[in-house]
DNA sequence: AAAATCATCCCTCTTTCGAGGGGATACAGG
DNA sequence: CCTGTATCCCCTCGAAAGAGGGATGATTTT
């Protein structure tokens, strides 16, 4: 392991602290360095084009852009773009959602540092990691069937409180169909009605708040 | 400003990267240093009676005890210990509840570091901090009447998708009350339907998923 | 002592929900 | 060409939901 060129990393983050604390782990192994840090997803497709990094750390929920779609763009223009999703909580979902992105690797904010570093440098070689309960949440996933775009519309107009016919309004359709929708949701995620849809897609990521 | 005695401080976040970026921020200033991190509130009630710090940084959300019981904890052995409360997201409720659980700060983690060095300074001088963003959503709180004990039950229950019907059972009240809470919850939240008032309370933190 | 709040119970009535059926169209993949 | 899936429409019906009213005992606050 001589010491040829380090590894650059970009850093995407919309929490400073966070941020401070990539900076100063990268920081600790010698071989690494950031050479830009983003709090937003639309700072952080800029960056990538700027500083052309060998790795992106990125956070999933970002404002402006969110991370998995700030992922999307970047491996839309730079397919080799490596990528390594860091984040809290997140569903299956999200999870799911940001290796279809592109996303190389996913671990969780309460991974320790000598769990991260070996993630950082797999996603680098051009590996896949996924940290333990990260592949268990992907497994228990399996299970679900998936909802549609139009069967997420409707979710979204139940978290707000609208009812079957207010829906039905919303995206200029009939109150049956809109039922419909309501009745593959329930099905499809296997819950007693539609609060429990709600609180249900957004543990799973499926509609967030 | 003489090098007399540091602040010594306890921080406390189940997040390590967050941890570290804490320590990296706290240690750019001469007179701080932290004297022990915790990973859950358990470690935070600990790790206070060992070091006795001089200031506490603590996460609200922790497995474990979250951060407001650890900071009631600390405060009810410790009438003078000095908290600041470090968060990410957390709705009005929750920063009404850490403020009442004796907190002396509430500062959000996107909060850049000359905007929370401030904010460690005024609370370990025994004054009050809050950031703008976090008055503001106190502020809008007063226009909000408060749910009962009771309520708040009913509303997790009903979160868990649970008929009006089920929640008298579970909660060995009769149908008619549990409607009752309902409408009381519906009032004060001034929401729609049951979908909705579990969608605001959950933005709210009067409710965890 | 009076007022307010909480928690409880009761009844009625209209609207909405959700389960159960039946179909139609369009479009993608094999 | 055919099968599957997404989206849409239609109808019925019993069970819930939610709005409206009224009432009681206990506790706390004023």
């Amino acid at each position: 392991m001589k010491k040829d060129k380090p590894l650059r990393i970009l850093v995407a983050d919309d929490h400073y602290i966070v941020r401070i604390g990539l900076v100063a782990l990268v920081n600790t192994e010698p071989d690494m360095e950031v050479v830009a840090e983003a709090a937003d997803g639309v700072q952080a497709v800029d960056f990538f084009e700027k500083f052309q990094p060998d790795l992106v750390l990125m956070d999933s929920r970002m404002p402006m852009k969110n991370g998995i779609e700030a992922v999307r763009e970047i491996r839309k223009k730079n397919p080799a773009a490596r990528v390594l999703m860091l984040t809290a909580y997140d569903g299956d979902h999200d999870i799911a959602r940001a290796l279809a992105a592109g996303a190389q690797g996913y671990v969780l904010k309460n991974s320790t540092g000598d769990r991260l570093i070996p993630a950082i440098r797999a996603v680098a070689g051009g590996h896949t990691w996924l940290s333990q309960d990260v592949a268990g949440r992907l497994a228990s996933r399996k299970s679900f069937e998936q909802l549609t775009p139009r069967e997420v519309q409707v979710l979204n107009e139940m978290a707000k409180g609208r009812s079957n016919k207010e829906i039905a309004e919303a995206l200029k359709i009939t109150e049956y169909t809109a039922k419909d929708h309501l009745k593959s949701i329930l099905a499809k995620l296997r819950v007693a009605d539609r609060t429990e849809a709600v609180t249900v897609a957004i543990q799973r990521g499926i509609i967030q708040l």
